[in-house]
DNA sequence: CCTTGACTTAAAGTTAACTTTAAGTTGTAG
DNA sequence: CTACAACTTAAAGTTAACTTTAAGTCAAGG
């Protein structure tokens, strides 16, 4: 497969697909004269890499989450961006409800509603400065 | 109350109070002097722009949130993104248990694992390119 | 065999969200 | 009243995640 067909496939540009590759996220396995050739299970590689920047993951968190074994991934690592991610689930659920309270609310100005304030006030505790980030 | 306090409180560097001012995200009241000065109520408005970017969402879109009537915000805007919220969460959760699986499973390697391709699969679908901003 | 369109690399450019720096101003404690 | 710490602005610098550009290589169809 070569690199047109990744970038049909996975709708992302070759210009992408040739940056993640230099960032060692993905890897191609072979040229053609110049031209990099594509195993398939790269559009899986790809589809999680989608999956985690578009949950808010940086590349260099998501590279973390494969191993050097090609596929496989460190488990405890796993289950601690599952916690992660469990913390953030909470704090969008909480913000989803304040949007949707303040869309209903009477209170003249949001800042006067009682239970805006609340969630505004939850929301600010538990700072979380920064995740495990590996370059 | 003089940025010095505000960035105490907010927990913020002042560079970043002047940023925000800059961008229109918050206003100082008047100066000392030179000085900005605050009112208290800047410190929700950064307790929810603090929340904002901590759940994905670009200084302009936390912008749009806000209309020029000074502390009101669009109630329409709010449910759309309360709905955009919902979709993120959807996507958060089918991750985390993505990851959860993934942590437990036993398959030699994810990507033999039916249970945690699937889950790629489902999250290959929906891309949602773009959502509104404003600058 | 030759053209050409798809590929290649290296380097520079872009945007968001800040931070840092340089040079200057001023409120306020002593 | 004066020193100076804390403020000010404007502009340049930084990082992540890409994209664009420039200049060159080459596989494959005619």
């Amino acid at each position: 497969m070569d690199i047109a067909e990744v970038s049909r496939l996975s709708e992302l540009p070759t210009s992408t697909l040739r940056y993640y590759e230099e960032k060692g996220l993905i890897e191609s396995n072979g040229r053609n004269g110049l031209r990099r050739q594509y195993h398939q299970s790269v559009l899986q590689r790809l589809a999680l890499i989608a999956l985690g920047t578009r949950v808010g993951f940086s590349l260099g968190e998501i590279k973390s989450m494969f191993t050097e074994g090609g596929g496989e991934i460190d488990r405890a690592l796993l289950l601690s961006k599952a916690d992660e991610l469990d913390e953030k689930i909470k704090e969008l659920t909480r913000m989803r409800n304040g949007l949707r309270h303040a869309a209903a609310c009477q209170a003249p100005s949001h800042f006067e509603c009682p239970k805006f304030l609340r969630i505004l006030k939850v929301a600010g505790k538990g700072r979380v400065k920064s995740s495990v980030k590996v370059r």
